[in-house]
DNA sequence: CGCAGGATTGATATTACTCAACCGTGGTGG
DNA sequence: CCACCACGGTTGAGTAATATCAATCCTGCG
């Protein structure tokens, strides 16, 4: 379930090649923040033999990871220029999450985390694997798992989105109000 | 005061070496939301020659910028470890972002603002420099230029907050209610 | 002097949070 | 086999907080 934790040294870098997984932080009341989602080909950390990573990374999925001396592979230009490649794109999902945030209605935020969910994880654009629970979701997005739930059963019930099985979903229309 | 535009092409990074810059996105619906501060030391992108940014880059002071080309920069490998560790605080940063937004209350929200900026900006910890107007501390926040007044408003009321100079501020106590 | 831009303040409405009850399912143990 | 429990999810009612709309203030500048 739990790949690293917060307090843990750098060194190796662990890449999904399966599966899926969640980065979080607990902040000091005690609210989990959810700030990254890593998916088959991504690396969950940075951090070198001197640095010492800050949150917890959980599995949402089954998962195989892989580990990678950090020296070695930034040694190579190659797998460098790969390395640079995933940090690049942390950072721009990371904005898209800070984006995603800044939306002031939950619909407007839950339509841009469905959009996140489906470029992270989804195969076609519109059936979407959501392997977070609610509270997971409500962690994700700044809301609260009431919120998610109710957003959730009005796009149902609008018929915007309909559940395939437990983990999935499809959209049909624009989720955006 | 435009540093560069979503769209412009890299290959060439450039670094702060005095004053603030925020880098920023517009949404389809207008939304402005800030998602990066950079100061001193910080470089603002990291595309290479192949890559295009995909957000603003505006000046919030007077400002220096050094510009650096990419492939030379990679090619050492000692310049290539601080573009690396530059990669690093920026993740670190986008995720104490994340962190912020994530909190419920407004005044939650902006005395995490203020932490940030005062690690950001900041020289010592209680002096903040806040080159930003209320509608751009919105735009990073996510809340409304009004909220933000308001909450201003109420840190100074409880003196928790002076304003030093029209772009400083010093915080007595911690500003989280 | 008048104007423009940012900032403040007020009144109101909406929206999401909070608290709480209840449902459904899967697992465990008697 | 069934009772019970734990956990996630749903739904409802009420409240508190912030967005919204609008008026006014302040300051620097032309």
């Amino acid at each position: 379930m739990t790949i690293f934790q917060s307090g843990d040294t750098g060194g190796i870098l662990p890449k999904v090649l399966t599966g899926a997984v969640m980065l979080y932080t607990i902040a000091e009341d005690g609210h989990r923040q959810i700030v990254d989602l890593a998916g088959p080909g991504d690396l969950l950390h940075f951090e070198g033999a001197t640095g010492v990573v800050d949150c917890y990374a959980e599995a949402l999925t089954d998962c195989q990871i892989a580990y990678f001396p950090a020296t070695a592979l930034l040694a190579n230009s190659e797998t460098a220029e790969y390395v640079i490649e995933q940090m690049r794109n942390r950072i721009a999902l990371e904005r898209r999450h800070i984006k995603m945030m800044g939306r002031k209605s939950a619909t407007d935020r839950l339509a841009d985390f469905m959009d996140i969910m489906a470029d992270c994880l989804g195969a076609d654009t519109d059936t979407i694997p959501l392997p977070l629970t609610r509270q997971q979701i409500a962690d994700f997005t700044g809301l609260t798992l009431e919120t998610v739930s109710r957003t959730f059963a009005k796009w149902e019930r609008e018929q915007r989105l309909t559940r395939i099985d437990a983990v999935t979903y499809r959209r049909s229309e624009p989720l955006a109000a």
